[in-house]
DNA sequence: AATTCATATGACAGATTCGTGACGCGCCGC
DNA sequence: GCGGCGCGTCACGAATCTGTCATATGAATT
């Protein structure tokens, strides 16, 4: 779980020499990239575990950066934290938007921190890096969001691809909504409950017309499970 | 997971009730103390699952009813999220420090309040062990929430379910009606104990198409029992 | 056997929970 | 800017569950 390697893109130096000094007491291996371009070669030639990504950066912004990675195969899956000034409810919704895995405002106690990248390490872990994941036949593509199907090959937005990944990974077992948004919106966002039945749904008509049909099932009153077994 | 009880330490009215409405509408069942004293007492009283505590009371400062609580072996791990009107580092590494769980800052959402509130309490819960229970073939998967005969699998309701577990989890005692709804209803629900006769009935209807038949045996006078051998 | 009492069963209406289509909003590529 | 797309929320209806009652059944007692 340790030895893992965290990329710092942050401008203001006192910042990132606490961020350094907190990851490196907590054993992580640590870079730093002041601006984006830095950060762009950083992450290309070290290939980081993580990146504590700040949101304003003169410049290139953070938010541009995260989306370039996202884009692209190599890095689609670097998991990203975003380090955000201000608490604002709709910079969160954007920012876990356009990927990032979890993020803190400044000022955070570096408990918190390490906390928070530890959090995200272990929840890219067990899908592995760039392994595809397969279920009966359902195939994973991390890199261009897609799952294939034999031969058909279905297009999924983030969240539903996102939402289907977390099920792949733990199947045959019940998760509450709120489990859900914890797990797959991420641990901070606010939204309401409902809004997982709607992703489901979306899942769901995604891949009905590939024979994939019932495996996504409703626990009434509890949540839903993923399984191959008819309910 | 809910009817917790959370205390709220806050000695602004308008705060307090707007805390109040917020955490109701999401019921928990809440109480208020808007000074140390008062405060001291609710939670020797009342034992609540879990303390909102502003952090500037007059008098006894909020950081100094989380110290004593936490020095005291009975309040030792009672959840705390602090309440801060600023948003200051120190503060914030103060607070962790001293062992709050959690901190809002006002103004804060009310869905972020109870978010944060349900993230403490889950956090603070026993971890979910995986179960699974057998009983003469009769199987019951905790994690999946399912229960199967061989490859067939039961159609239960919820309540169904919970009861089955109950009994499946303490199999030839008999348990009075009132028992019954204690532990599988709850322990503040007040419904009528022939209500236990439906479910009862609900549930034999249910495993009897698999072949288990007799083993929901009624004790006339006294209760229901779960159990192989026959009457 | 008649009576009495506890339980079994079927029916029902209210309450919950879930599925689904629609809508507005913000972001992105053009 | 414009149109497309993904997202979160809402409202409505459908499906299911739940507690209660009325009545039937059966067992124990007299």
């Amino acid at each position: 779980m340790q030895n893992k390697h965290v990329l710092i893109v942050e401008d203001e130096a006192p910042i990132r020499d606490m961020l350094r000094f907190a990851l490196e007491r907590a054993s992580f291996s640590v870079s730093e990239a002041e601006d984006a371009q830095t950060a762009r070669l950083a992450v290309a030639d070290q290939r980081p575990d993580l990146v504590l990504l700040d949101w304003m950066l003169p410049g290139v912004s953070g938010t541009e950066l995260a989306r370039e990675w996202r884009r692209d195969e190599l890095t689609a899956d670097l998991p990203i934290i975003l380090v955000t000034a201000r608490v604002d409810e709709d910079d969160r919704v954007r920012g876990l938007n356009l990927g990032a895995d979890d993020y803190v405002t400044k000022p955070f106690s570096s408990s918190e921190l390490v906390a928070r990248v530890r959090a995200v390490l272990r929840r890219s872990l067990p899908g592995g890096e760039d392994e595809t994941l397969d279920w009966h036949g359902l195939n994973l593509d991390a890199a261009s969001q897609r799952v294939s199907v034999g031969d058909a090959s279905v297009k999924l937005g983030p969240t539903e691809y996102r939402l289907l990944h977390f099920f792949m990974s733990n199947p045959e077992r019940v998760y509450s909504r709120e489990q859900m948004l914890d797990r797959v919106w991420g641990q901070n966002v606010y939204v309401e409950e409902r809004t997982v039945d709607v992703h489901i749904r979306r899942l769901r008509r995604a891949l009905a017309p590939h024979g994939f049909d019932g495996f996504v099932q409703t626990v009434r009153g509890s949540g839903y499970r993923f399984s191959s077994k008819v309910s």
